[in-house]
DNA sequence: TGCCAGGCCGGGT
DNA sequence: ACCCGGCATGGC
């Protein structure tokens, strides 16, 4: 039994990413970093209750971009942070997704990389769940499962993880987005427990 | 009450 | 190339 199917029959369908918009998982996924999404909620709720849920409002009024986000943890850094990606954004994309489309993902990736505050796991997020690119996202949950699993030799190389998911599974958006959505599943449910994923199938050396 | 969340960066070894 | 401290709020 492959761990994504016990995983599915165990947990079912995630539906990730919570957030009704790609612009709202962009900003979602900088304002999680490290971060409980309970708390991200609540500064994307102040956000959208000031009417300000769009690159351009945002980069208009960034002066009140720190106490919009509070909630979410560390918001002096991650105003910076925030503010770094929609000049970005609204610089080279006039703040519009469906600007994107003409890129291939490896050069879309580079540039995100390249914003000060977006890191590996942040961008992949965004090309995942914001744009729909088939990139596997890595955490820190997925690190531990792998590892406490000895799936992997090494952990956090976050390359290495990623290309080890993405070369042992079809290229499939859909998957890896519900893959990941469980592997985070799992953690919040077990991980900390130290339990194993599966008691009764020992031998689980597929994805 | 204390610990920790869906990271990232910069400085030190 | 690793390792560590800093960043900050709110929930259990």
């Amino acid at each position: 039994m492959k761990i994504y199917n016990i995983l599915f029959e165990r947990f079912g369908p995630q539906n990730w990413w919570p957030g009704e918009s790609p612009f709202e998982v962009m900003v979602g996924a900088i304002l999680t970093q490290n971060t409980n999404w309970q708390n991200v909620e609540k500064a994307i709720d102040n956000i959208k209750k000031a009417g300000m849920l769009s690159p351009h409002k945002l980069l208009e009024n960034k002066e009140r971009i720190p106490q919009l986000i509070r909630p979410s943890g560390f918001y002096k850094l991650k105003s910076k942070r925030l503010i770094a990606f929609l000049e970005y954004f609204v610089h080279n994309y006039d703040g519009d997704a469906e600007n994107f489309s003409g890129k291939n993902t490896d050069s879309l990736r580079r540039e995100l990389l390249s914003i000060a505050g977006i890191g590996p796991e942040t961008a992949d997020s965004i090309l995942l769940y914001a744009l729909n690119r088939p990139v596997f996202v890595v955490d820190a949950y997925t690190c531990r499962i792998l590892s406490r699993h000895k799936l992997i030799s090494r952990n956090k190389d976050y390359e290495e993880i990623r290309k080890f998911f993405e070369e042992n599974l079809p290229r499939s958006v859909r998957l890896y987005n519900e893959y990941h959505a469980l592997l985070v599943k799992l953690g919040k449910e077990y991980c900390k427990k130290n339990e194993p994923l599966c008691n009764t199938c020992p031998l689980y050396n597929t994805l």
